[in-house]
RNA sequence: GGGCGAUUAGCUCAGGGGGAGAGCGCUUGCUUCACACGCAAGAGGUCGCAGGUUCAAGACCUGCAUCGCCCACCA
């Protein structure tokens, strides 16, 4: 599990990832800062989590080729993928893809640092809507109402925008307002982009430098923008000097906090008879997802990735097909978002990762470094950075040779946007690279679609020149059994490890691929788990039941050939026919698992196992087996071995422990089943008469076992039966199979023939065989039968024939129908309405019989 | 606000034009020699509502309701 529900499918994380994640989660950085946080914390916290798993950072990292600094708090990867970071960010620089500029980010004001999109966490809260006038500069007595719901930044304001096409408003186009507590005047702007007419007053305030929005707007008109909060989202001096807030508020407001900004911004305005009125207007907030901060769009300079120029080719990939997402319908997702994407900032403030391989000469820069302890330094937005994959050696402006490297790091995705070639030794022309690059199939949730895979389809064809995956295969996301999405402050994370302890990792396991239906998330819950867990079990005792059948330890081939004149003599109907239904199960599991439909594959799996294989299969096996003076006995092992060799190599993949387990117990050939072959069908095993020939045998047991249950008949209790049958074929079946049927229907006689018994028995039912040929079975239940029973059993099934009856009926006398259907079922229709005459037919006979004194 | 999905048996979910399915749960009967984490039989559903297309709709179309998710935003 990572994340908050979303399934990790292990392989695919990469050391980027691996980095952040391990060390957040372990660290618990709640709200620390980098200032507080010591190294000896660090590396205790380290060792704790080697622990529980057994593994450390470092030695995770070692694998990945990587080297530590821990004394600098800092580490760096100076192998392999570090390399390919510098030399990603090196080339986008010199293409003029990077850019370092000052900008409105998400801004988390205890962790110091800028926040992607997806560390920001919405909340609802419920706000106020302030409505605050904005006297007109050539008229103070006329007013224009604005409303917002941060009126602490209405001191920053440079404009106020109203929709052009406003009757209300648009004659103010061009006339400037009072900003209410300063001494400036600021222009009415026209903007249809930013003005919602209908909301609020039809007026916006524009504060560029504290709204996403404004900031946009502000940039269309030309606006300046005034920074009034500090990187603690404090009341900055030096800003609300900037903004030329009337000096008793501002002695107030220095050093304030964005709430308490508000409260005596509100007052101000209250007693300056400005503030219309406050209304309630439910809205969301943005959190630090570590600290839960209100995260605030601060301008500060930050390193970008102009993207426009990277989406379009990633946009073509998908639209031309040339990469599939599986389910589709994450297509529009993508494209609709790459189509909208903007900028993406990538420097961050943390103090893990890989660091901004950019440095800055100190001689040309002085200026623009400040320096506020010995640890921590700012770089203001006009120092000229040099970026190199090496630290530079002089400057080329003034020869000198002392530098500041930028202390920024890189958002983690950054690098993990190039993991498809980086991992393979990019920027080298690796063999790896040749063969690995591009790879088929990413699997991922949607939640990163766009953090991840897009950036990596970006970056891809950026530096390799093609797509790096073919098929990205979105999974579900797991939620709990309310369908809660599981989240750590809500506490309904089911624990993989505990569920594997109670239940088994092939549980889980299969349970996640049987639920994986497309398009939809799965709510996980343990009765289903334990369901698989049974059938985890099921498997272990079918095969502990071919084991102990077999003579020699090692006896019975693993192969399963097409069969070949020889063969076939050798094989019995039973041979035949689980090869053939299984051979069908092994095409049905492939086309499945080929169209990424793990769920169908797991269920066929799952029903052809417990429900043939075991249900059918080892039960008809058992009279060969068990008779050792048979001939049938030793061919029979065989089969059992090769068939369930076969079942397990289907299974492995979705369970892959218990699979190997019983494979190396049982006769095999090979090292691992990890390695076997994975089944394909053969043509040449599938085998039709086979096939209905044992269905014939299914048919007539499950009719008797019918007649027992409904009859309370115990299996002690061994019965006789007739079988009436007007069909010479499946009598050559059934007389051939005449003692296999009798021990699975526990009886003591049976008779196939077309005479009726006489006198007629007192249970009956008919079996409708396949392709609409129909029998009648008798059973002696002399002295057991209670006629109430039967006949309420055969009222039963006549009531279902004379509903199904009457639906066939309506449609073949709608003339529309006959005329309009398409012949195939036409005729299918025609057929099942002789076989449901045919067996109500017989049925109705029967219950007459039942009849007191019909009987004789 | 834009988009996506869901609504089918008591529960969890498959099924995407031609006789309503699975697992779990429930009922009944089984100390059947692989398995009671089992075997056999069974009960249980006008497939969210309303229209439409079709010879035929749980499935396709339109609208509505409820629930959920994603994106944007709520000045």
């Amino acid at each position: 599990m990572r994340g908050n529900n979303t399934l990790w499918v292990p392989g695919t994380d990469h050391a980027g990832i691996a980095t952040q994640n391990v060390v957040e989660k372990q660290l618990q950085l709640e709200g620390a800062t980098r200032e507080t946080i010591g190294r000896a914390r660090f590396v205790q916290r380290v060792w704790e989590w080697k622990a529980e798993s057994g593994s450390t950072i470092i030695e995770q990292l070692k694998r990945l080729g990587a080297s530590c600094d821990w004394t600098r708090l800092r580490f760096t990867m100076d192998e392999g993928l570090s390399r390919a970071v510098r030399e990603v960010f090196v080339r986008l620089y010199q293409e003029g893809l990077i850019y370092r500029g000052k900008r409105l980010i998400n801004w988390c004001p205890r962790c110091l640092t800028a926040l992607s999109d997806i560390e920001v966490q919405h909340e609802d809260v419920s706000g106020k809507l302030y409505y605050i006038e904005y006297p007109l500069a050539n008229d103070q007595k006329k007013r224009l109402t604005i409303a917002t719901t941060r009126p602490e930044t209405m001191l920053g304001d440079t404009a106020v925008a109203v929709h052009p096409e406003d009757p209300r408003y648009n004659s103010l186009i061009g006339h400037r307002v009072l900003l209410p507590l300063t001494r400036r005047e600021i222009p009415i702007v026209g903007d249809s982009v930013l003005v919602d007419r209908e909301f609020g007053t039809g007026a916006v305030k524009i504060t560029p430098a504290h709204d996403f929005n404004d900031f946009e707007a502000g940039l269309r008109h030309h606006l300046p923008r005034v920074a009034l909060f500090d990187h603690h989202a404090r009341m900055d001096p030096a800003g609300l000097q900037e903004a030329q807030v009337a000096e008793d508020v501002r002695q107030h407001l220095a050093g304030q906090t964005t709430d308490g900004a508000r409260a005596m911004v509100v007052e101000a305005l209250k007693k300056a008879g400005l503030l219309q009125k406050i209304e309630d207007h439910p809205m969301a907030l943005g959190k630090c997802y570590r600290c839960k901060t209100v995260v605030e769009p601060y301008l500060s300079p930050q390193w970008f990735v102009k993207i426009q120029p990277l989406a379009e080719p990633a946009i073509k990939a998908v639209e031309s097909g040339q990469i599939r997402m599986i389910p589709e319908q994450w297509t529009n997702n993508y494209l609709g978002w790459m189509r909208e994407i903007k900028d993406w900032c990538i420097s961050r403030q943390i103090w893990w990762g890989h660091q901004i391989p950019a440095w800055y000469c100190k001689h040309c820069n002085e200026s623009a470094i400040v320096i506020s302890s010995a640890k921590t330094y700012t770089i203001s937005s006009e120092a000229k950075p040099l970026v190199s994959l090496q630290a530079p050696t002089h400057c080329p402006d003034c020869g000198q040779h002392d530098f500041i490297r930028d202390p920024d790091v890189l958002d983690t995705w950054f690098s993990s946007a190039l993991w498809p070639f980086s991992t393979l030794g990019w920027p080298d022309d690796t063999p790896e690279l040749k063969k690995y690059y591009p790879t088929s199939t990413l699997v991922t949730g949607f939640d990163i679609l766009f953090f991840w895979v897009a950036r990596m389809i970006m970056m891809g064809l950026k530096f390799m020149g093609q797509i790096p995956f073919r098929d990205v295969y979105i999974h579900a996301l797991v939620r709990d059994a309310e369908g809660q999405k599981m989240s750590k402050s809500k506490g309904n994370v089911i624990d993989p490890l505990t569920i594997m302890d109670k239940y088994g990792t092939d549980a889980l396991r299969f349970t996640l691929a049987a639920m994986a239906s497309p398009g939809r998330d799965i709510k996980l819950s343990e009765e289903r788990i334990e369901g698989y867990r049974n059938f985890a079990n099921k498997l272990w005792n079918a095969a502990r039941f071919i084991q102990m059948n077999l003579q020699a330890p090692h006896e019975g081939g693993v192969e399963i050939t097409p069969r070949d004149a020889a063969m076939d003599a050798e094989r019995s109907v039973v041979d035949h026919w689980i090869l053939s239904r299984l051979n069908r199960c092994i095409g049905e599991v492939n086309f499945f698992l080929e169209a990424y439909r793990f769920d169908e594959a797991a269920n066929r799996l799952y029903h052809f196992i417990w429900h043939e294989y075991c249900d059918w299969y080892l039960e008809l096996v058992k009279p060969a087996l068990f008779d050792k003076e048979g001939s049938g006995a030793a061919g029979t092992r065989t089969m059992l071995v090769a068939t369930f060799d076969t079942l397990l190599r289907l299974v492995h993949p979705f369970m892959p422990f218990i699979t190997e387990e019983i494979w190396q117990a049982m006769p095999h050939a090979g090292e691992s089943l990890m390695i076997a072959t994975y089944p394909a069908p053969q043509a040449a095993l599938h085998n039709e008469r086979s096939e209905q020939e044992v269905e014939s045998i299914q048919k007539v047991v499950s009719t008797v076992r019918d007649i027992r249950g409904v009859q309370g008949i115990p299996p002690s209790r061994k019965l006789d039966a007739v079988i009436d049958i007007a069909d010479n074929e499946i009598t050559k079946h059934l007389q051939t199979h005449r003692l296999l049927i009798m021990t699975l229907a526990g009886l003591t006689q049976l008779t196939i023939g077309k005479e009726l018994p006489s006198p007629p028995l007192a249970a009956t039912a008919a079996m409708v065989f396949s392709e609409g040929r129909i029998g009648q079975l008798f059973i002696n239940l002399t002295g057991i039968i209670d006629l109430d029973k039967e006949t309420a059993r055969i009222n039963k099934r006549l009531h279902e024939l004379t509903v199904q009856m009457e639906q066939t009926q309506k449609k073949l006398s709608n003339p529309e129908f006959v005329a309009k259907v398409p012949p195939d079922v036409l005729e299918k229709t025609r057929a099942k309405h002789q076989e449901f005459l045919l067996e109500r037919d017989k049925l109705d006979a029967q219950r007459k019989r039942l009849q007191p004194g019909a009987a004789t």
